[in-house]
RNA sequence: GCGCCUGUAGCUCAGUUGGAUAGAGCAACGGACUUCUAAUCCGUAGGUCACAGGUUCGAAUCCUGUCAGGCGUACCA
């Protein structure tokens, strides 16, 4: 449609040229229409007469007007063209447009929803990847939730899609959750040792201790450290993991690929990526340390991969990922950390270029982190310090589809305060109640046909005129859109906010007609509006991996 | 100090990628249930888009500076 209003305005700006209105040798920019946000002002709007007007040295208010003058006018589908404002050109579509509309998103429905633009595309999420050190807390769950929507909205448009967990398997941190599960080993069968400052302090750690002397009782009390802490450590991690994938699971959250980094060194891919990275004299040796010249990315300082001890940080095993990452040939990545992780960045760009990879095809998305709040005061998040909210008990409380549909009803780059005080309440008001009252309300309307079992002749859209009508068919037909938007921008809230404003406009609507009435051919026509409207709902809450109940 | 993110109604946030008179929800006030579900709807009130410049027909949106908050700035992760 807009193509072919871009023509019709390019004809009458090519006719002022032969007019002589306008110079011959003036060239047309693209011609852009875009929705106005008031109703009054036309379904679709056009500035070209604002970028013209400096060229031709003209008022863009009157240039618009000649050029609608010069339209001639014979569509079917446009009531009317008029100039608006300063100089845009409003264009007014005939309801029967949108009834046409209308019935090309309920025939095509399958196809409307699912946009090809990235046909023939892999793209791999990687997110969450906590590390196995503690339980997933309220921060986790936001990167967690909009990483999984974000990953079934990109499905929904057409690419194949890889979920990958990268789980920090390795290193010290690794080391002192072992250490932390043998202290506490020791503590439970009487000995009085003091904690280390650096342990992970939360319950879970006694759990675990507690596990291993029911099944082995005190048989590594006397081992000493070297000997006992790697296998509590695997033990400990095995244990957190499998917890991690619980609460991901509970949330509706499943992994194609769960990496471990362990693995990295297990096949040598570390030490191979590092060598590579050397010979492409990426990285020297200074002070005993390998380092990694960021600086040439644009980092402040270049990084240690490999530590004077001769242990590697975690930056090494990044690379190696990275470098597997882009080996597997994707055609997009992205990476969704948390924003703490955001001077990380230039050091993965690092990567990109040592090895020639194309750095486009790499996204980070930082999402920002989470202030946990309890009333007014601040709860300080530490894994170590166990401090933390466990993600699980949030799901528990407020349940999984108020928490999904809470933690995407932000941008992903702003500020998140959640307050725990009001968690229960803010479940009650979320509107993903109001969205799926809409459509467990149409659902009921159906039931209602049945019960007084009516036979409604075929629907005759051409019923549907009322402001309200063509107001909801409007809305619909930009479902296809805001999917591929939310796709494009990598994010999901657009696609929420569209489900609420969509419930909205329904909500209004129902309380202003009804639909089933004495005229059956009214309501006939109604039904089947209120239909593409119930599929839309279940389709986009389905996206976002939030139940469509038919009741409620 | 430097870097990244943020600053929009009392509160929580949107804002169609630079468009027309800046919008929702919550909270406040006033209305609508013998009706397909009132978890809804209608109305009133609420604003110097942090501040100051700049770019142009046009700025909440882009640029510069200032202020405020958050995060980062390790041979921690």
């Amino acid at each position: 449609m807009r193509q072919r209003l871009a023509e019709i305005i390019l004809n009458s700006l090519n006719d002022l040229k032969k007019k002589g209105v306008i110079p011959e040798k003036v060239e047309i920019p693209p011609i852009h229409f875009e929705i106005p946000k008031d109703r009054k002002l036309g379904d679709l709007a056009t500035n070209i007469a604002f970028l013209l007007a400096s060229i031709v040295k003209m008022p863009p208010k009157k240039l618009a007007e000649e050029i609608v003058h010069n339209i001639f006018l014979s569509h079917e589908d446009i009531e009317q063209v008029e100039v608006a404002g300063n100089g845009f050109i409003n264009v007014f579509f005939k309801p029967l447009y949108w009834q046409k509309i209308l019935v090309q998103i309920r025939e095509n429905f399958a196809s409307f929803c699912s946009p090809e633009i990235g046909k023939g595309k892999r793209v791999n999420v990687e997110f969450v990847s906590a590390n196995p050190t503690g339980p997933l807390h309220v921060g986790h769950g936001r990167c967690a939730v909009i990483g999984d929507a974000l990953a079934r909205i990109l499905q929904k448009v057409g690419y194949e899609v890889t979920k990958e967990y990268y789980i920090n398997d390795a290193g010290r941190q690794m080391e002192i959750l072992g250490k932390s599960v043998f202290i506490r080993y020791k503590q439970a069968l009487g000995q009085e040792i003091l904690f280390i400052e650096e342990g992970y302090q939360g319950d879970y750690i006694v759990d675990i201790a507690e596990l291993i002397i029911i099944e082995k009782g005190d048989l590594y009390l006397s081992l000493s450290d070297e000997k006992v802490v790697p296998l509590f450590t695997k033990i400990a991690a095995d244990s957190i993991l499998e917890q991690i994938k619980k609460d991901l699971e509970k949330t509706r959250i499943k992994f194609d690929i769960w990496y471990s980094e362990k693995k990295l060194y297990e096949t040598n891919a570390v030490e191979q990526t590092i060598q590579l990275l050397q010979k492409k004299e990426w990285i020297y040796e200074k002070a005993d340390a390998l380092w990694m010249k960021t600086t040439a990315v644009g980092d402040e300082k270049d990084r240690v991969v490999i530590r004077s001890s001769g242990e590697p940080t975690y930056y090494a095993s990044d690379l190696a990922y990275h470098k597997d990452k882009f080996e597997r040939k994707y055609d997009r990545i992205i990476d969704i950390w948390g924003a703490d992780h955001h001077g990380y960045i230039d050091r993965i760009r690092a990567i990109t270029r040592a090895l020639d990879f194309d750095e486009d095809k790499l996204s980070i998305l930082l999402v920002q982190l989470v202030r946990l709040l309890h009333g007014k005061k601040q709860v300080n998040m530490s894994t170590r310090k166990a401090t933390f909210t466990p993600l699980n008990e949030v799901i528990e409380e407020v349940g999984v589809d108020a928490a999904r549909f809470f933690f995407l009803l932000r941008r992903y780059d702003s500020h998140l305060d959640f307050d725990l005080d009001l968690a229960k309440k803010q479940s009650s008001e979320n509107p993903v109640y109001y969205t799926q009252y809409a459509h467990a309300r149409i659902c009921s309307i159906y039931r209602e046909l049945e019960k007084k079992s009516l036979t409604l002749p075929p629907p005759d859209t051409s019923l549907l005129q009322s402001i309200e009508e063509i107001e909801i068919i409007k809305k619909l037909s930009l479902f296809q859109q805001v999917l591929i938007e939310a796709a494009e921008t990598f994010e999901p809230h657009r696609l929420t906010f569209y489900l609420i404003e969509t419930a909205t406009l329904f909500h209004k609507y129902y309380n202003l007609h009804r639909v089933i009435s004495e005229d059956l051919n009214v309501s006939s026509a109604r039904l089947y509006l209120v239909g593409v409207v119930k599929m839309i709902l279940a389709e986009g809450l389905q996206i976002l991996g939030i139940t469509n109940p038919e009741k409620m």
